[in-house]
RNA sequence: GUGGCCGUAGCUCAACUGGCAGAGCACCAGGUUGUGGUCCUGGGGGUUGGGGGUUCAAGUCCCCUCGGUCACCCCA
């Protein structure tokens, strides 16, 4: 059991899960296609330095997350465990032959070496954006509508959008000066593991969940008071677009981000109906700062990551309707070894009419082969016995209501989608 | 990666303070000669996650390990 089990941390799709996985997949290219991205892919390993120079060397990413390994020719190579630093590198090794700015989505997996618990895998799967090449805040607006659309869309409802900004370098710089001199005044408040984390990364402190970080969060100076004036005023125009487009948010100044590369707008869509742990459905953001990093030039960008596995969840734990299998329209059953190749010949008859259609192998009695065309939930069950094939006619069943009439052979195709 | 809880049939679970591993659902087959979804009858299925230990005897107690889950870290 153990050894057929799959590897820790990640999930044999199977149905009828793996059919409402295929819907939210779908669900993402059609949904992607009508905001106007391109599709793309990039590698799903990169070289260990796109991921340690982007995400940043004290990142859990970098320093415990990565799958990272040496390849014959002893590079070392990353599984991509996040997906926004490869579509960059990839905008730029490419840039003259794509449009700007440049709109591309992706349907992908990445791969982090956390331990795993429900809705938080080592192998998830993401649907995400990226606008590349422009800093007009109608992008951030653009993406965040996308990921509200997808999500209500879904069915879902009980999640709120956070957002914020959390500066650039013209204003952030001293807004961390003023927050680190903020939190060594109270250091004493915090407890040991805590406090220290605020020298390595102060604003984390913001969004903690322990009680004691909250309390002196909560008079900690706000970056949403101290944003320079291109900060600001990107901010208030993200905002208006969103009540424009009809996108309800709640301002967050206490929302960071973990990743270095991050600037001006943060936002993130939080579930309701899942653990904390878990509960984050999509993050996103603008990410000035990355292309530079990357050894480009300056690449303005923002875009948003949204998880598939945990939409899944929230949509089970929400209880609303998932995608379903597509089933047959017809389900042709043989009578007897002598109708198995008259069955044969009229399935491909049927899916060469562009019906879908499953024939039983034909080795069964008549009774289970109808057990298995009404699970198949085709709507026709098709009999081809002896008596049929001396008159030239198949006797069609209607599943739903147990009628059935004698249709000619050569007629049951036409028959079957003039009613499907 | 750190800590808590949990691991019995495909699924949901039962088995008094250690004493012969069970039920429901699901699956398969029958209920006379060619008709599914209801009903009745029967059947297949388990190294109680794996390994070791204590004991006359371990699903039950102890240790290790694997996995799940929750919290932390962090995020999707």
């Amino acid at each position: 059991m153990t050894e057929l089990a799959p590897p820790r941390g990640t999930i044999d799709l199977l149905p009828p899960r793996s059919e409402a996985m295929l819907g939210l997949y779908e669900a993402g290219h059609e949904l992607a296609h009508r905001y106007g991205f391109r599709y793309v892919e990039t590698p799903s390993f990169e070289h260990t330095e796109v991921f340690e120079r982007t995400s940043g060397g004290t990142s859990d990413i970098v320093t415990k997350e990565m799958y990272t390994f040496e390849d014959k020719g002893g590079r070392s190579l990353t599984l991509r465990p996040e997906p926004t630093a490869p579509v960059m590198r990839a905008y730029l090794a490419h840039r003259h032959d794509l449009p700007t700015p440049f709109k591309a989505y992706y349907v992908s997996a990445n791969w982090r070496h956390s331990r795993p618990q429900a809705g938080r895998l080592r192998e998830f799967r993401q649907l995400g954006v990226e606008v590349i090449g422009t800093p007009a805040p109608e992008a951030d607006v653009e993406v965040v509508a996308m990921a509200d659309r997808y999500l209500r869309d879904r069915g879902l409802r009980r999640f709120a959008l956070h957002l914020n900004s959390i500066g650039d370098e013209a204003c952030r710089p001293a807004y961390r000066e003023e927050l680190v001199a903020y939190l060594e005044g109270r250091r004493d408040e915090l407890s040991d593991e805590h406090g220290d984390r605020f020298r390595e990364n102060p604003l984390r402190v913001l969004d903690c969940r322990d009680e004691a970080c909250r309390r002196v969060a909560r008079d900690a100076p706000l970056i949403t008071e101290r944003l320079c004036e291109a900060c600001a005023e990107h901010l208030a125009a993200v905002q208006a677009g969103l009540r424009a487009a009809g996108v309800a948010f709640q301002p967050d100044p206490f929302l960071v981000r973990g990743l270095d590369y991050y600037t001006r707008t943060a936002f993130e869509f939080v579930s309701e109906a899942m653990p904390a742990a878990q509960s984050t459905l999509c993050g996103g953001g603008r990410y000035d700062g990355l292309a530079e990093v990357l050894g480009g030039a300056p690449t303005p960008g923002v875009g948003f990551g949204l998880g598939l596995d945990r939409v899944l969840y929230a949509m089970e734990e929400e209880g609303v309707e998932l995608p379903g299998p597509r089933s047959v329209d017809a389900f042709v059953v043989a009578v007897g070894d002598g109708a198995i190749l008259a069955a044969r010949g009229l399935v491909e008859d049927l899916r060469r009419a562009g019906v879908a259609a499953e024939a039983s192998a034909g080795d069964r009695p008549l009774k289970a082969q109808l057990r298995m065309a009404d699970r198949t939930g085709a709507r026709f069950a098709v009999i081809v016995g002896e008596r049929e094939m001396a008159e030239g006619r198949a006797t069609v069943r209607r599943l739903s209501d147990g009628s059935q009439e004698a249709v000619p052979m050569e007629d049951v195709p036409g028959w079957i989608s003039g009613r499907a």
